[in-house]
DNA sequence: CTATCTAGTCGCCATCGGATACTAGCATAA
DNA sequence: TTATGCTAGTATCCGATGGCGACTAGATAG
């Protein structure tokens, strides 16, 4: 387990223009591509690249989301620098979250996931009903 | 919970122009955005973007994916008619998996995110440190 | 007979995530 | 006064998810 040397049947070494490290688990880019690859976090970059949100908006606002993960996605987007909060002293006391400027650029590169989910969404769905259907017809 | 009316404080009537429905949990698109945002299915797109590959190929070349995982993902990825999955019956069977033209577009659109981990790997680390060392020295 | 290769599946267990309850200060309702 | 609701969370319980290792099966190597 120490070396996983890659054995290919193909004479094909192995893909050197992709790129050398996204796949392996302890590089720090991989821990940036888990991170973003996080239905929640892309939700709230969404929604926050419109406009500041408070807590409870943003709540509403994302269908399913629980209070633990919102808050959880929101301190780690905050941690990694994507969204600030600014705690408003009003009576009930409000918080603000904002997208980064940093976060703006993660932003521009996540939208185009949600283009795509309402481009091929019919796409994808005829393909679940022909794998459900039969998947023994050949295909 | 029947109806969660937003409410929002400032007058703005909510983002119309963003999208009308991938936040609301029951759309289609939003079950797609889910599994778009896996970090398995990233890496898996990626790879079979560049090249058909067999099973413990993928399992060798993503580190840290267990066998159960990567199986399971493939399997989600071809019932979503993203990649497609050919039996050789040689001596131990042989399973090679392939991206299809509906993968091709989508990783044309999680590529991005890759690049972005890649390029901003160092901005969001600085994030993290100083959220760590402090966070009540204003921010 | 044992070991190895293939592409998985199964069971065990730790962590993740969802639902609910609770905090705390002020406003409204009865 | 007591009760309820609003704010932004946190704590707890528990089911779902995911990782790890063992196991399958058919053939080949020794």
């Amino acid at each position: 387990m120490g070396e996983p040397r890659i054995i290919e049947l193909a004479p094909r070494p192995l893909p050197k223009d992709l790129t050398p490290n996204v796949f392996m688990a302890e590089c720090p880019t991989r821990r940036v591509l888990d991170r973003v690859a996080d239905k929640w976090a892309v939700l709230i970059l969404i929604l926050l690249a419109d406009g500041t949100k408070r807590f409870n908006i943003l709540k509403r606002m994302i269908g399913g989301v629980s209070q633990k993960m919102l808050s959880q996605t929101l301190k780690s987007l905050e941690r990694d620098g994507l969204v600030s909060r600014r705690v408003i002293p009003t009576v009930p006391v409000t918080v603000e979250y904002s997208i980064t400027p940093l976060g703006r650029t993660l932003h521009a590169a996540v939208d185009p996931l949600r283009i795509w989910a309402e481009t091929h969404i019919a796409a994808v769905e005829a393909a679940q009903k022909r794998y459900d259907r039969g998947m023994d017809q050949d295909g």
